[in-house]
DNA sequence: AGCACGCCGACT
DNA sequence: GTCGGCGTGCTC
């Protein structure tokens, strides 16, 4: 009787391969690396990826288990599609089985196996039929073009940086540069796959619906974690099978299965969304560019405000930029933005007579407003001015939030909520006053001063439910809303045609923070959100659009190149001040976290992995408590290592984690590679 | 990570 | 007397 031994990558932190037994049944084909399997691990079944076949094994006979099934309907996973995930278990170090499981389909995963036979027989019926030619092609710019053409042309591994601001057009170069790449197969008997990453679920329906208008003949979908199990199920077949054409995804979709993947679109390349933030952390960015260096494709960054990673690139010449310098849209100009000194014009509702004033323009005009405020809730904390209570969360180091709407005191780290108190905990005074504001509250404020206006707002807490979100946007482009205040949420991808003022309430929190990186977010997100105003441009007769940003420091040098809509300035200075010093881009980081009930636990812990080592060229911080020490009432820590050479550093963490794993300790910990939120 | 086993405290 | 707390040991 024939018999193998599989090797198998499971879904568990262990790093290692595990050996099964595969007995062939009654004409059963034998598996193939690259298939899944069903095997029984400890007390559980589970699902995992054959990456090898052997005749024997170390395993001694009483442990070694025989494989329960084998996903034989399924074509393996490719050998790239492999080694795209031995790299990426590798660079994050993790297990290969973690990098490679999770983001299967629970269906794949599953013993039962209908709902996958269900959605192939689906699929099976979908007639082979493709043209991959798109109408209603616009005229391209000149500019727009030559960035098509050099995408379309390029040979081999091509990183691109699309550099525009909003509304020069970048959206309108992916599609007909998708359009050259499907063609160009098409005419070779070849068939072509496009990959569009985007930051957000949000943007998804927007940009899908665009695509499909353009390319009707084409097998699009969309893949990303808002999708029911069914019909994620059945998009990651259709890109799995090379039936989708064009894939629209968020970062997940980074490490979805595409065997004729001919081309990778990243918009909004520098926007934190592509970095994963729990379990494996990994940025879907920089996974698209070494994907693209395997398969030896093109990789398009799309931004206005590049990560400073990728403008180093482009600086030194590894990436090519392909630059859109005006605004494509007729008569489109860039927004003038003004600055209003706070200090001199005492906000009122947090609001200067300058913003309201220009408010209240555009409600004569009949035109829309924007206010955006990073803050979600009422007020960011209740205080008692008798006594000094002030709403802390009793399980983090942080502030209960005011939610007014909700009549709850809500802690946005751990999710704890209580009832409003009517009175002082601690004193019984029964005057609580809501200290600062979030969109909640600037949304009655705006309301009591402009009783007429149609006022809404979007945030997390307003588009909760599905669909509510969409439900929004629609109704502020069918121009039912005069004023519009939210949170970043507002600030990305949707282009508002009425829309001719934006205000931008108190931005400077980011200016002194202590994270290194926040000046470089706060720029991204003042310029996305300025390109909110006047994308359709001067409408005859109509006014300049206009950005309004208050601010304590008016003259901060940030601010100026805001104005002037400086981003190379601004990236230059920045980068000079990273090399200064020593801050990435220029070196690379590894972030060692712990946690436990006690800050101790985890500071000791951290100090023993810092010294267990020899570590010549890597630098190891001391390990410090996080600036929010606590949350749901667990103690973290962090330690920070730094090298200035990125394989010296992986060669260092390979060798260190062996080491951690033996220490015997109660924290909780976990490395990331490359952290962003230090 | 799960999951089970195992050994001590306060409850119907 | 048991339910259940989480320490620790194991996963081919």
């Amino acid at each position: 009787m024939e018999q193998r031994i599989l090797q198998i990558a499971l879904d568990t932190p262990l790093d290692r391969i595990f050996d099964y037994r595969w007995r062939a049944g009654a004409d059963e084909a034998e598996p193939q690396v690259g298939q899944l399997a069903i095997v029984p691990f400890g007390r559980r079944e589970v699902a995992g990826l054959i990456v090898g076949m052997a005749d024997q094994t170390d395993v001694p006979a009483d442990k070694l288990k025989d494989v329960i099934a084998v996903r034989s309907q399924l074509s393996p996973l490719s050998a790239q599609w492999r080694a795209l995930c031995s790299f990426a278990a590798d660079y994050y170090q993790r297990p290969l089985g973690e990098v490679a499981l999770p983001g299967l389909p629970k269906n794949l995963r599953m013993l039962t196996t209908t709902a996958l036979d269900r959605a192939l027989k689906k699929l099976g019926k979908l007639s082979a039929g493709h043209d991959g030619s798109p109408v209603n092609t616009p005229q391209l710019k000149p500019e727009q073009q030559e960035a098509v053409d050099a995408i379309a042309t390029a040979q081999g591994f091509a990183p691109l940086l699309l550099y525009g601001v909003t509304g020069s057009g970048k959206t309108e170069v992916y599609l007909q540069a998708a359009a050259r790449i499907l063609a160009q197969s098409e005419a070779v008997g070849e068939v072509a796959q496009i990959l569009v990453l985007v930051p957000e679920i949000n943007l998804t329906p927007q940009l899908e619906s665009n695509i499909r208008a353009r390319f009707p003949g084409v097998h699009v979908v969309s893949l990303h974690s808002g999708l029911a199990e069914g019909e994620r199920t059945l998009n990651w077949l259709a890109a799995h099978q090379g039936q989708a054409r064009i894939v629209l995804g968020t970062r997940l979709a980074i490490l979805s299965s595409l065997p004729h993947l001919k081309l990778i679109v990243i918009d909004e390349e520098h926007d934190p969304s592509y970095k994963q933030q729990e379990g494996l952390r990994y940025s879907a960015r920089d996974l698209a560019v070494w994907r693209a260096h395997q398969l030896g494709i093109p990789v398009v960054l799309g931004s206005a405000t590049p990560s400073l990673e990728t403008w180093q690139h482009t600086q030194a010449g590894r990436y090519r930029k392909l630059q859109l310098r005006e605004r494509a849209v007729r008569d489109a100009v860039l927004p003038t933005v003004k600055m209003i000194d706070m200090e001199r014009d005492r906000p009122n509702d947090g609001l200067t007579s300058t913003l309201v004033a220009a408010l209240k323009l555009r409600l004569e005009r009949g035109e829309q407003s924007l206010l955006f405020l990073n803050r979600r809730g009422y007020a960011p904390v209740l205080n008692c001015d008798a006594c000094g209570w002030i709403s802390n969360c009793m399980r983090c180091t942080s502030f209960m939030v005011l939610h007014k709407p909700e009549r709850r005191l809500r802690c946005h780290h751990c999710s704890l909520e209580l009832y409003i108190p009517k009175a002082c905990p601690t004193c019984g005074n029964v005057d609580l006053q809501p200290l600062g504001r979030g969109t909640q509250r600037v949304e009655e404020g705006l309301q009591a001063m402009f009783p007429e206006a149609r006022v809404l707002r979007i945030d997390a807490d307003s588009t909760r439910l599905k669909g509510a979100a969409q439900n929004a946007f629609d109704s502020v482009h069918r121009g039912e809303v005069d004023i519009l205040i939210g949170t970043q949420m507002v600030a990305k991808g949707h282009d508002f045609k009425r829309l001719t003022l934006v205000g931008v309430m108190n931005p400077d929190t980011a200016l002194f923070s202590h994270d290194y990186r926040a000046s470089e977010r706060l720029f991204a997100q003042l310029m996305q959100v300025a390109g909110r105003a006047g994308r359709a441009g001067q409408k005859e007769g109509g006014s300049p659009s206009e950005v309004l940003i208050q601010s304590r420091y008016p003259h901060h040098p940030l601010y100026g190149a805001v104005a002037a809509h400086d981003y190379d300035g601004f990236a230059t200075q920045l980068l000079e001040e990273r090399q200064q010093a020593a801050l990435p881009p220029f070196i690379y980081q590894a972030l060692l976290r712990a946690e436990a009930a006690e800050i101790d636990t985890a500071l000791t812990f951290l100090k023993d992995a810092a010294g267990c080592l020899e570590h010549p060229g890597i630098t190891i911080n001391d390990p410090i408590p996080m600036t929010m020490t606590r949350v749901a009432n667990v103690e973290r820590a962090q330690l920070l290592i730094e090298c200035a050479s990125r394989p010296a550093l992986q060669a260092f963490l390979r060798d260190w984690l062996d080491v951690l794993r033996q220490m015997k300790t109660r924290a909780k910990w976990s490395l990331e590679v490359d952290p962003v939120d230090i």
